[in-house]
DNA sequence: CTCGTTCTACTAAATTTTTAGTAACTATAC
DNA sequence: GTATAGTTACTAAAAATTTAGTAGAACGAG
């Protein structure tokens, strides 16, 4: 047990974004430029996070040369399997069905609900087996 | 133009939480011991953070002889709708449709996705036009 | 070489969030 | 009527998040 629970904050997802977006490898200056294109915030603001980033286990650094380039140590779906939860436990009592209902009656589009509805079929057709129910 | 666009923390949360769930009015002693049943907090702890909700306008507080009683002031679906939009732009590009896609692959037990599927069914065939499309 | 640029490591301030203490004011129990 | 328990208003510190400055190393241009 050494996982510390490291929660992302809001200017720390905006980062995460690009950079697994990215797929490779990047630089604080590539951040900089794709998440902030127009100087919304300084470089050293986004070196800054970025290193807090690596603390909290999120992103490995590596010095090439005299540059660090950074690389994602958690896979998308990983975070957001944990900050999903934090959210349902914040919003809906930890109900990610509520969570759901929520979206596909007051939030997603005609064009959303087609694509959910689709993704339904597909799912207990290919699957039979395989998600645990998680209440 | 007077929103002020306030969000609400995860403590706060915690907080609307059971007293949206209570239903009327409530007083600082009837949250704590609701939210906190084994003095996790403090009591004034609880007293500053729901004068801080009256504050962003999400309660109203109104003093009954020498105690306050305070009440909701936006309903929970009101602020569920911006807060997630916050999680939707955070972490799913904007896109609520991504976010049940999530769920549903990910996140959601067998009776949720059932439970989904006739929400779904039932959706279409009361509604017949009335969201619309948030992209 | 020396200049300007870019990057890093380190530091730290500003802001927001979370937590709680203190003093003063009632009601009431006796 | 006085002590007690519960409440409020006010204050403020601790912790977490966000932002950015500074000093120094390293590189490339000329």
């Amino acid at each position: 047990m050494a996982q510390k629970k490291h929660e992302l904050s809001a200017a720390e997802w905006e980062l995460m974004a690009v950079i697994w977006e990215a797929g490779g490898a990047v630089t604080v200056r590539e951040v900089l430029e794709t998440a902030y294109p127009n100087e919304e915030k300084a470089y050293t603001t986004v070196q800054t996070l970025m290193n807090i980033l690596v603390e909290k286990g999120m992103l490995r650094r590596e010095k090439q040369g005299m540059v660090n380039q950074y690389t994602p140590a958690v896979r998308r779906e990983k975070v957001l399997d944990a900050s999903m939860s934090t959210v349902a436990d914040r919003m809906f009592r930890g109900s990610f069905g509520a969570m759901a209902s929520f979206l596909v009656s007051r939030k997603l589009s005609e064009e959303d609900v087609a694509a959910l509805r689709r993704l339904l079929d597909e799912q207990d057709s290919d699957d039979a087996g395989g998600r645990e129910g998680k209440k």
